[in-house]
DNA sequence: TAGGGCTACTTCCATC
DNA sequence: GATGGAAGTAGCCCTA
C-alpha cells in the first residue's frame, strides 16, 4: 500500500517547480534572443557567461597548460603569455 | 566600438536569470532526495513525471508501434493490450 | 620540459578513435534514416534497442513500481499485469 | 503486418555498431587514463583536441570577439592580441 | 574509481 | 532560409 497523498504531493511540487525553472529557462533564451537581434554574438556571450563563473588564477592556470600542450605541438599559442613579453 | 552598458546589462539578466535556475534545480534535487528517503523509487518518480508531461493518446500510440516491434521481434510485449484482453 | 613526442601520439591516437567513431556514428544514422525510408517508426526503434539493452527481470520490476505509483495517483497503468489478468 | 525480417536485421544491424562505438569509446577512455596516468592534464589535452578540430581562422575570429566583450566588461582579455604588441 | 545522472551545447529536423 | 523544438553528445559531478 503506498501514501497516495504523499506521493501526489510529491508529484505536484516537482511539477510546480519544473514548471518555474522552464519559465527561467525560455527567459534565458529570449536574453539570448533579444541580444543577438542587437547585434551580439550569442557563442561569444556564452563564453563570457562561463568565464565569469570560474575563478580567474584557475583559468590562467589551464590556459598555460594549454599553451604548453599547443607548443609541444608546433601549434599557435592561444594565450599570450603577457608577462613573457615585457 | 561596443556598447558597454548594454552588454553588461545582458550579462547581468543571465547571470541573475542562471542564479535563480540553479536554485530551483536544487530545488528539485531536494524533494527527489526527501522522496527517497521516505521510501519512494526516484528512477520510477521521474518516469512518472515524464508520462504526465506527454499526451496520453500519443503516448498509447507509441506504445502500439512498440509492442508491434516487440513482438516481431519475439519479445514479450510490454504495454498490455487492454481491448484485446477483454 | 614537456614529452613532445608522448604528447603528440597521444593526441594522434585519440584523434584517429575520434573519427572511427564518428564513421559509426554516421553508419547507425545511416540504419535508422534507410529504416525510416522503409516506413519504420525511428523513436520505436530507439525504443526498441534501448529495451533490449536492460536485464528484463530488473525491467519487469521497475515497471511493475511505476504502475503502482500510476495506479496511486489515478492515472492508467501503461504495464498489464499479465498474471492478475488470468 | 510487420516486415519481421527487416526488423530484425535493421535491430542487428545497430545493435552491432553500438557495439563497435562503445568500444571505440571505451579506448579513447583509456588512452586519457593512460596519459593522466602519465602526467598529462586531461581537460588540457581534451582542449588541445578540440581546438584541432576547428579552422584556426574561424578559432581566431572568435577570440577576438571574446575579447571585445570581456574589455568592454573591464575583464582580463584572455587571448593577447599579438599583432597589437609589436 | 567506476557508473549514472545532470547540465549545457550542438545538431538535426520539421515547419513556416 | 530561418526559426523553433527535439534529440544526441560530451563533459562534469556525485554517489556507491
Amino acid at each position: 500500500m503506498i501514501a497516495k497523498d504523499q506521493l501526489r504531493t510529491i508529484v505536484e511540487r516537482i511539477e510546480r517547480l519544473e514548471e518555474q525553472k522552464k519559465t527561467i529557462a525560455d527567459d534565458i533564451k529570449d536574453v539570448y534572443a533579444e541580444a543577438k537581434g542587437n547585434g551580439f554574438d550569442v557563442k561569444a556571450l556564452r563564453a563570457v557567461i562561463m568565464l565569469r563563473k570560474h575563478d580567474p588564477a584557475k583559468l590562467k592556470e589551464q590556459e598555460a597548460i594549454l599553451d604548453t600542450y599547443l607548443n609541444a605541438l608546433g601549434m599557435l599559442p592561444l594565450f599570450a603569455m603577457k608577462e613573457a613579453a615585457e
